[in-house]
DNA sequence: TTAATAATTCCGTTTTTGACAATAATAAAG
DNA sequence: CTTTATTATTGTCAAAAACGGAATTATTAA
């Protein structure tokens, strides 16, 4: 298998017509500039340079080789130096994967915002709910609204806490009794959303109590905004983050449901598959991201 | 400085999804596709691999570099390929130098008939009359027509002997007496064809006798058709080979000078760089060239 | 003919490589 | 949830390859 080196040599004895000039700008000694040649030529199984003592110069064989070689190995010495140069921080690319909820709401001011400080850097966004494996999404980092990480394994960073609550919209008390009380609710109104399949578990707070409630099944689904136009429609009851039921909770499309009582928020977390140094871009949007959720009304650092 | 191994490694990786897979493709041992990636991430500063027992995937900076590389390198190899197994006998590139007088003469015939044979070798000819060296020209092959070579360093090898004799106008001898021994020649009417500028000298023979003449000084040149020219405007003698008299001699533009008195031939030529081996191109047009000389009717082939 | 220069060869050393085993980590199976 | 199997990594040792420097050879220039 042919290697880069001997090409380097014999480009740099044709151009200076001397081997130990050659050996001298590769910084080689002589003797390996005449042995790494002599090996090229029983590779390609012709003689590439004419030499006696004081002249060195190509066959018409070599002349070909050479030409067929030199703007490759120019092209390839070219990409080494623009990645070497190009392992900034400002410069390059950036594969994120997020939940489909957050590809409506957040992440767009995130990213605008990032692409306009950061105009070099190239983003491309995987929208997924399933939270599948970090590496096997080919992702450099992977952005998630979920419960606290039970996963050991893979690495995270919790970003903020994101609050939640209960919202309905007013038609549907007309229909049933507006609660009061966690035990009030039935679940047969209470909509889910998981990415798993399962129904949610919510732990309700107000004061020193603290009430656990399981929701039922008759409507599950991954994504947030499908529960929140149900819930537009009063065909249920969700809890669901404030980010998403900002603007409906203002315009008075849907209230909040008990709202002396609180749950337990969401982590914005990053996940990061387990580099073994994190990559310079990487570090610089999750540096952007931090700052930009530290500045966010809906999304509470407690750090 | 980065070499085509560590690359060829990454695009196998990447591709087969595994270091242990890729190595047994690479021919090579796991624990070497191990460090080599590692030495390639520590020379481009950047984690290429995200890497877990199971997994194997790019990180984008990965993926940002093999998809610079992976055609150049793609290339490279189809360059190699294309290379070692180009080096036929039939295909290729020849470059001659010839003295100027062969260039109209017998090279023409030579070249068409080389190239109606191998329509693959392209041809490149230098035509030149000082015997520069043969490295320094930078050719593969010089054909020269000259006595016996007197350089002992470069190989060569005789083709034929080049018959040649005296000729001149019928005009001339209007104007002087026509000789009928070499003791008669005027030296004044004596043209020299050399290529380094001196006079030549003529070696006559006839039954026993054995004459040498020394041509005068008049007028030199390193050009047999412009002498030719000059002799049959009558302006004096010369002795050029038959290949250049022959046609002349038979339309009776010339004449022969002393028929009975003969003069020794030139040899036809070949002088080889200083090869280890011989380029296969070159091997067959020397071929070509020696049957060529064989059936021409005015080269003496008396090897 | 001699001297100087440059490619090549020889030789001892360094570096790299491969094989093997051990370790660590993770996905799949029980 | 524990166990098992797979795979990347690390370490070690022996073998192979590459390298640098000195000696050799060959050629050009004086």
């Amino acid at each position: 298998m042919i290697e880069l080196k001997p090409i380097r040599v014999l480009r740099a004895v044709s151009d200076l017509k001397s081997f130990s000039l050659a050996a001298r700008e590769l910084g080689i000694a002589p003797a390996s500039a005449t042995r790494i040649i002599a090996q090229l030529e029983r590779d390609l199984g012709t003689q590439l340079l004419v030499r006696t003592t004081r002249q060195v110069s190509l066959t018409s064989a070599g002349a070909t080789v050479l030409a067929q070689y030199r703007p490759l190995l120019e092209r390839f010495e070219e990409v080494t130096r623009s990645l070497q140069r190009a392992n900034q921080p400002d410069k390059g690319h950036l594969r994120l994967t997020a939940p489909v909820s957050l590809g409506v709401t957040l992440l767009p001011q995130v990213i605008s915002g990032f692409r306009l400080a950061y105009p070099n850097i190239s983003v491309e966004i995987n929208f997924t709910d399933t939270l599948l494996d970090v590496i096997e999404e080919n992702c450099d980092l992977a952005v998630r609204v979920s419960g606290p990480p039970t996963d050991k394994s893979t690495i995270w960073r919790k970003l903020c806490e994101v609050p939640r609550h209960m919202i309905a919209a007013p038609s549907l008390f007309e229909r049933i009794p507006r609660p009061d009380h966690p035990r009030d609710l039935n679940p047969d109104f209470l909509m889910s959303y998981s990415a798993q399949g399962g129904s949610e578990t919510w732990d309700f707070s107000h004061a020193v109590s603290n009430v656990s409630v399981q929701a039922g099944r008759n409507i599950v689904s991954n994504n947030g905004d499908f529960l929140y136009a149900l819930a537009v429609a009063g065909d249920g009851i969700c809890v669901l983050p404030d980010f998403i039921t900002d603007k409906g909770l203002a315009s008075g499309q849907v209230e909040q449901v008990m709202p002396n009582w609180s749950i337990t928020s969401l982590w914005l977390t990053l996940y990061y598959p387990p580099y073994e140094q994190l990559p310079p871009v990487v570090g610089t949007f999750a540096k952007y991201f931090e700052a930009f959720v530290q500045n966010h009304p809906n999304l509470e650092t407690n750090t």
